[in-house]
DNA sequence: ATGGGGGCCTGCCGGC
DNA sequence: TGCCGGCAGGCCCCCA
């Protein structure tokens, strides 16, 4: 067992888990403790988010999507991005006693209580209704943008290609893309304007259940093996986002951490371990490409 | 255009 | 016991 780091089943299970407490909500207060995650926030994000309603919470790729609505009405766009270690922690409202009356400026006594006492919370946010929604990230690879107009254009997620779970990946897709590639499939598959949402432990793990060895070049591929690729990528995230999906019963606590579910994998970190394949006897092997690990079983993956 | 590598950033872990 | 190097990796950016 290990937990997951952010990628797109981690994302989803954050939006499934945040959604339903902070859609159709109106932000009371925003507060940034730092000018800056990975990239400075965008002038006015505090003073555009206050007072804006979260219509809804999407996900695109491996970044939340939320659609807002200004105080004046107008449509715009909170993006923001996990990293390696950003979470998400909720708090939903405590229940009101008769004497939680506004202190001052409107702000009830339940509010004025730190919702979670954690290191490295860098944005706090209160809700209408009394839900606290912090933002932690201690490596601070998380970031967050504002966006005006078209969220497609925005530079995050212009390039980004298909969504591996939509009907836009497809095996003609991806062997199109794979074209004259000359870098390893591992790499490939990481680029998310190829497809957009894996990370290094699902491209190991699909890798795995596909029969391909990482060290492929991608414009080797070939019609069979992209044949046996796109529906081992497609499993193997919907079966994380279903494991996520569990984890999910439990959230609505005070300490409403998400989006690093324990989850099993057949070969990501498991170097020198048998291979989970039935009669397989070989060790799972760690390589290094491009800087990242790959773990492999070298009699399943050719 | 494409591929490869550096840098960001902190927590953790193994070795001495 | 404490220190310290290595490692973890998503994404941008630069260079060949």
């Amino acid at each position: 067992m290990m937990a997951a780091m952010p990628e797109l089943p981690e994302v989803e299970t954050v939006r499934r888990g945040l959604a339903p407490h902070i859609e159709g909500r109106r932000i009371k207060r925003l507060t940034l403790h730092r000018p800056d995650l990975r990239f400075p926030f965008p002038k006015d994000f505090a003073a555009h988010m206050q007072g804006a309603t979260l219509v809804q919470f999407a996900r695109r790729a491996k970044y939340l999507l939320a659609e807002m609505q200004d105080k004046k009405g107008a449509r715009f766009y909170w993006l923001s991005h996990l990293g390696m270690t950003g979470r998400f922690i909720l708090t939903p409202p405590p229940r009101k006693t008769p004497d939680d009356t506004p202190r001052t400026a409107g702000v009830y006594a339940h509010e004025l209580a730190a919702p979670v006492a954690e290191k490295h919370i860098h944005v706090d946010m209160v809700f209408d209704d009394g839900t606290h929604l912090a933002f932690a990230d201690p490596r601070r690879f998380g970031f967050m943008d504002k966006i005006e107009g078209a969220p497609e254009r925005s530079p995050f997620l212009a390039r980004l290609g298909p969504e591996p779970l939509g009907n836009d990946f497809n095996q003609a897709v991806l062997l199109a893309a794979a074209q004259g590639r000359q870098t390893p499939v591992k790499n490939f598959l990481l680029d998310q304007s190829v497809v957009a949402g894996l990370g290094n432990i699902y491209v190991c793990e699909a890798l795995f259940i596909a029969g391909i060895s990482p060290r492929r070049k991608a414009a080797n591929l070939g019609v069979k093996r992209v044949a046996r690729l796109v529906p081992a990528i497609r499993d193997v995230l919907a079966r994380a986002i279903e494991a996520g999906g569990s984890t999910l019963r439990d959230f609505a606590h005070e300490d409403g951490a998400m989006g690093y579910f324990q989850h099993d994998f057949k070969v990501y970190g498991r170097a020198g371990d048998i291979c989970s394949a039935p009669h397989c006897s070989a060790k799972v092997m760690r390589l290094v490409q491009s800087g990242r690990s790959s773990f492999y079983c070298p009699n399943c993956q050719r």
